[in-house]
DNA sequence: ACATAATACATCATTATACGATGCATCAAA
DNA sequence: TTTGATGCATCGTATAATGATGTATTATGT
């Protein structure tokens, strides 16, 4: 797990990029896939995904379906043909940041 | 230049990777050089970095010396030999973490 | 049968931290 | 002489992830 800091900035990022490879995910879904997706290094939490989701409809970025599963309620979420235009500049930026932190961060070759 | 939230938790270990490699340095400079660094996609202002110098300082990471140049005083910074060896941890860290990024926010091969 | 864990959604106060605005001062160049 | 670069600093604001908490269903182990 990351120190807490680092994830900021990166959740609806994330959201956007699994939405845009999926028709459509449910909440428990998404934190299941982003655990799996980093090797569990990236939990998210509810409290941080169900407002992050919220304000990505809110947005128009994303739109809801409500599923009855057995006696249980899901609630899918899906990219909007508005917001479907929009994501791919967000994920232009994280994998230009990634690539950035990389350079930076990249050990520097021992003198031999 | 990236947007503003994306940046958090990653300029306290720029700062530690800078001084990894660099005996001292003082704050422009350290702004110059992270500017230079990401192709100019990362510019510190002085309102968050002065904060984090002297946070890294007071938490005995970082130790200061001033010089005088001409008429200024300059203040370098440089690691403590207590702070050097907890630095590798943080930088560790954030490799890793790119890398991570990296592999969430790489496209998937087009289908054929 | 019962307890525990996983599934599934949600809200809200707290906390951390980068930034904008602002201030002061020196020095080089136009 | 005035603009921009150099150089340090403080402080209030805004943002967003988290922890704590709540509710409820379903599967699993004993």
């Amino acid at each position: 797990m990351y120190s807490r800091e680092l994830l900021k900035g990166i959740l609806k990022p994330i959201i956007l990029k699994l939405l845009s490879e999926n028709d459509k995910m449910y909440g428990y879904e998404i934190v299941q896939k982003v655990k799996e997706l980093s090797g569990d290094k990236i939990l998210i939490k509810e409290g941080s995904l169900y407002p992050a989701l919220h304000s990505l409809s809110s947005e128009g970025v994303l739109q809801t379906e409500s599923i009855s599963v057995g006696n249980r309620t899901r609630k899918y979420y899906k990219l909007t043909s508005s917001g479907s235009g929009q994501v791919q500049l967000a994920l232009d930026e994280l994998l230009d940041f990634a690539q950035t932190l990389k350079t930076i961060f990249e050990p520097k070759a021992a003198i031999s």
